[in-house]
DNA sequence: ATTTGCCTACCAAACGTTAGGTAAAATGGC
DNA sequence: GCCATTTTACCTAACGTTTGGTAGGCAAAT
């Protein structure tokens, strides 16, 4: 989450739940753990948050929503189905990237929302995958791209960005645009046509 | 977990427990959870086992010795790199979709895991996905792979095969055999060197 | 005077686990 | 095969601790 100068209580409380979330995990941080890290005790929290389901939810959905409406843009803005898959993974990346803690706790803490935010989210996360199956889908349409199970396509690119949380840092050697462009530059390489010319490869 | 005609009690415990972390969490699953599925109390399970964490830590370290071995065997075996990478993609997403449960856990429980075990599994998972730089590595040295950062190939190639657990199904329409070629098909074209004559590529 | 944001005290529920007991199964001697 | 003894695998009851959360109070800020 983005740093500003001053901010709220309820939202340093978003922000520490995201980190701890991160590193211990929704259950296993209690409230306890998130006031202390604020100086606070716990039932201070009570103040500013409804419960600590309404934590995870926000942050959940909150990236969610990001995700979403980035993919929305670079539909909106691109055609070709390559520029739009690198784009997709940029943004995908950059929102990462941006929001580590968060990004962390959208991808490995939402089977504990409560019902009927969890099937609201799964449903969120599978349109989301579509998106980028119908990105392949048209690569291949316009005979860029082999015909790979989209799907399973699909699946690996969201598999090998859904990963940079776990070993990205901003003050490492590659920032978000060349993580981004690394990436794309292997999964596209990987799914795209190939030439029977090139003495590499082997059918 | 490979079924057996009949298992004792140890080994249901491990494997309803395994199934119910996967899909709650460790934290979220209770040893009332587990003793319901079995159809005994929670008390009961502490005659075959010493304690929660006692399953959590076998089931890591299980699966970390499979991992771990399966690749030993391909260094042993292969000589190339690319073949190298094939079969150690194949070997992961072999283990991966025969012990679904468990690699599940593998992947995203190990922070519940007790000190030392926590340290002890870290050191286990770097050293694992060192041994995939040294492949991309030798893969360059060999002139046949790009020159790719090999920390990130390496975690690209992992977070490729890390998901599967979240999509895979013994009755889908894909058995890992598939999966594997097509996973490595991808990445390995992806990291491959590519010619300048191959009217596709972009440098 | 009112609002804000914290505190302390407390609650009910849930947790992992221990201890003692008992019935059934297994074992070994005859 | 029978029987006494031992072992096994469960049960109930309970423990100490932790959890998410409520309620009332108070001091500082508005």
């Amino acid at each position: 989450m983005a740093e500003t100068l001053t901010i709220n209580r309820k939202e340093q409380i978003m922000q520490v739940a995201a980190r701890l979330f991160k590193n211990k995990g929704y259950e296993a941080t209690s409230m306890r753990d998130i006031a202390a890290e604020l100086g606070i005790e716990a039932a201070s929290l009570y103040h500013h948050i409804k419960s600590k389901e309404e934590i995870l939810t926000a942050i959940c959905f909150d990236m969610a929503n990001r995700f979403v409406t980035a993919l929305k843009e670079v539909n909106d803005i691109y055609f070709n189905a390559e520029e739009r898959l690198r784009m997709a993974i940029q943004y995908h990346v950059q929102i990462s990237c941006d929001y580590l803690d968060a990004t962390a706790v959208f991808l490995n803490e939402w089977r504990s929302l409560p019902e009927p935010s969890l099937s609201e989210f799964k449903k969120m996360r599978d349109s989301y995958e579509k998106q980028f199956r119908i990105i392949v889908k048209d690569g291949e349409t316009e005979d860029i791209f082999d015909n790979v199970d989209e799907k399973f396509a699909a699946l690996t690119i969201l598999s090998s960005v859904n990963w940079i949380h776990q070993w990205y840092k901003a003050d490492g050697n590659m920032n978000p645009s060349q993580i981004s462009k690394k990436l794309a530059d292997i999964i596209i390489g990987g799914i795209r046509k190939k030439l029977i010319t090139d003495p590499h490869y082997k059918p």
